[in-house]
DNA sequence: ACTGATAATTGGAATTATTCCAATTTCAAG
DNA sequence: CTTGAAATTGGAATAATTCCAATTATCAGT
């Protein structure tokens, strides 16, 4: 697992903005995160991240997954009480909620459009500061593969 | 912890429709639910239900939600990765979402109305059936007390 | 390069919400 | 009543995540 040169760029100057300091574990981790399209758990991580650091601990890539979230880089996903997923962020302002298919287990990323965001703000007493927001669907992907903004099952 | 007539009429048709029997536990458990604004946790629920039922026990508390929210009388509501929360379904047509507020810990419930529900419908394609929507809104409720469809903080 | 201070990583133990299980109790029908 | 199924119970088990103390890596200043 490799990492491009203008993706090692964002994270190095991203953790700088934190003060953090840029490692062998935060890189693959990071790598791995963003070449992944499936949104996996912690342990799936741990796997892939091992072929490339066999060293690494499984409590390193938590503390890691936790501090790419807190710089912005990677975001965090739940189901339920599922354990938690994890999808890269390339854009910091877009928006994307997450379909989880019951039947297959699998996530699809579903982009949002400014319009529903500002629709949703509106929904909401103006006192209430928005940080975050979690759309999560959860239903059946029965039909043939879909094309667009979602990614193919 | 009482259940008035209509709601005890409620959930014996709704666990008779799911060929379940009306029992002691699961009646005290509703009450306290449905009689709850603030979005309790099983913990909070399970104290509150003694008070009425001295000798239920957690894991009938656990159980009983498990009923009630597939027999959906009852939602469960996960921020992150927090115990789970259960809050009352009134009406089965209608939506809400999650304001959490990270100060406060205390949740709000949104009104969606249908209209928001068929954009986000139409942001899907077409074969995805969406079965649950889950919207989670975390940030901060700094200002005078909020009226409306909104609860008081 | 060397050193000291600080940050990051590590293995394993601890935490904790939830689930599981076998035994008991309750229930409703005949 | 009797009886079989359903529900409840206490306590053990599970499992994702967090915590912790010890080790290791990194950086800044010499
Ligand atoms: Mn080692
Ligand atoms: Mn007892
Ligand atoms: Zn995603
Ligand atoms: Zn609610």
């Amino acid at each position: 697992m490799m990492l491009p040169t203008q993706a090692k760029q964002t994270l190095e100057s991203a953790l700088a903005e934190h003060g953090l300091r840029s490692t062998r574990q935060r890189e693959c981790v990071f790598a791995v995160v963003a070449a992944s399209m499936d949104h996996p758990t912690a342990d799936a991580i741990y796997s892939r991240v091992r072929e490339s650091l066999p060293g690494i601990s499984l409590a390193t890539v938590y503390n890691t997954l936790e501090t790419l979230v807190s710089c912005g880089l990677v975001r965090q996903v739940n189901f339920e009480r599922e354990p938690s997923r994890y999808c890269p962020l390339s854009e910091p302002g877009k928006h994307h909620a997450h379909f989880h298919c019951t039947r297959s287990g699998k996530v699809f990323d579903v982009h949002l459009p400014e319009s529903f965001m500002k629709d949703l703000e509106a929904l909401l007493p103006p006192m209430f500061r928005i940080d975050k927001v979690d759309l999560c669907i959860s239903g059946q992907n029965r039909g043939e593969n879909p094309s667009g903004h979602v990614e193919p099952d």
